[in-house]
DNA sequence: AAATCGAAGTTGTATGGCCAACACCTAGTT
DNA sequence: AACTAGGTGTTGGCCATACAACTTCGATTT
């Protein structure tokens, strides 16, 4: 029943050390032997862990030195960044959402060429408003495939996270594409989220697979301005990505967590 | 003379053969024993080798099944993400660039808290403006601490990548955060980019390292809308991130490579 | 005082082996 | 016809070892 591999694990422990701020920052880790006495397990799983650690950006490596401790970076699993819910959470946000609308449609050439599906083939069209603290903050147009329609339709409307009831159903997302860039507020979204038709907007279209490549979702994200910025860190190792809240505070801006 | 450890150079034969369509998409890669026969290496350096392709999002991977090769992904490495010149050119941009102002400051709170540097330690401001074929498309405020400063500060104003005169000078980037976000025009970016103040802009605010953690730059460049947009690929093992050139045409928008 | 050399410590690269977990197909059973 | 069980192929996890490449620091030499 351990579940987890150990090299998991252990990336758990030694991140909690380091956000505890037991080394650092600036400090050095212990050597990769010395770890792999204490946690009793061979060189190679302790460098499985510290790669994790890596990729996150919370240290670093070089052949030659011990590892040094980063600033806090912020931390959030791929999970995390998948589901506006889960990230919403995290932040310590109760985020809510609802359906404005939904529907069986043929395909569009957009569509079909980012879920990879045949011409004749239905999709669902959801159009989902998030909010946050009460707030609209976002708004999603996701296009499913039939096989994940066919599950997400049945849906309350006011499901906070369809990505946690997908999972459940065993539709897991291993892969995912973001474009971000900025879109021009049509009469819909002003309606929705409460700004002029116009306005800017933060927009984030996004492509999901599953572990095999196949396609699961093809969504268009659009964010109002302020209540959300995108964190990227990359190292030359790989980049978790991350979404971040902002919040206005007398003219400036503040990073919450 | 092999430089390159062997790993390296397998990911990028199988880099090249994938995007050359010998398997996929939606192949099957061979087995990493059959791989590992073939290029005459252990198992282990065959699947260090799968990691780099897994993590750039060329290839699933899933226990019990062989790795399937994913639709083309927008590949670009971490360098080419870093250097603005250098990403123009992989996009067949002739990129150019001149500085409109620098200068030695004193660093504002901002500035040392994303530079760890000491109050009194100067820091060199530069403003730099970026083109795309002719057209202003990113205005670029970069803060350099004092080394890195004394470094870039004797530049000549057009010279098109800093990124590059720093590698040649030993100064190695291999981390970076990136903050994106939207922001409003002001005078001065109105005037040098050449539109109205007030409009919206595409912020990307980054801080880098070098491989022991030291920062090495603090900057904010605001992107012209519709010239650039940023891509992260996003895998359950991590995320490159890549900046990808828009090309408008006709109403709708296209992607260029 | 400055430069050179060398030893110790540390991470990177690579090998080889073993078993577990999982996907997929086939043959057999119900 | 549908379901079950098992066998095979494949990737994931973990171990043990060896050497290469690099950093750091102290001692020696210049």
């Amino acid at each position: 029943m351990t579940q987890e591999p150990r090299y998991r694990r252990i990336a758990e422990e030694l991140r909690h050390a380091i956000t505890e701020h037991a080394y650092g920052p600036g400090g050095k880790l212990p050597s990769e032997g010395a770890l792999a006495e204490q946690y009793e397990v061979s060189r190679g799983t302790i460098r499985q862990a510290l790669m994790l650690l890596r990729q996150d950006g919370l240290v670093t490596s070089r052949r030659g030195t011990r590892r040094v401790v980063l600033d806090d970076a912020p931390v959030q699993d791929f999970a995390q960044m998948q589901s506006f819910a889960r990230w919403a959470r995290s932040i310590g946000e109760s985020p809510e959402g609802r359906v404005i609308r939904q529907g069986w449609h043929l395909p569009d050439a957009d569509e079909q060429r980012h879920l990879r599906g045949e011409p004749d083939a239905r999709v669902l069209r959801v159009l989902r408003l998030r909010l946050l603290s009460g707030q609209p903050a976002m708004l999603e147009r996701t296009t499913y495939p039939e096989a994940v329609g066919t599950i997400v339709e049945n849906l309350a409307t006011d499901t906070v996270s369809v990505t946690e009831f997908l999972e459940r159903a065993g539709v897991f997302v291993a892969d995912a594409e973001h474009t971000i860039d900025l879109a021009r507020a049509d009469r819909e979204d002003a309606a929705l989220l409460g700004c002029a038709a116009g306005d800017p907007l933060l927009r984030e279209r996004r492509r999901s697979t599953d572990p095999a490549g196949v396609p699961l979702e093809w969504s268009e994200d659009r964010y109002v301005p302020g209540s959300v910025a995108f964190v990227v860190h990359n190292s030359l190792a790989s980049t978790p990505m991350t979404r971040h809240h902002m919040v206005p505070q007398g003219g400036s801006v503040l990073w919450s967590r």
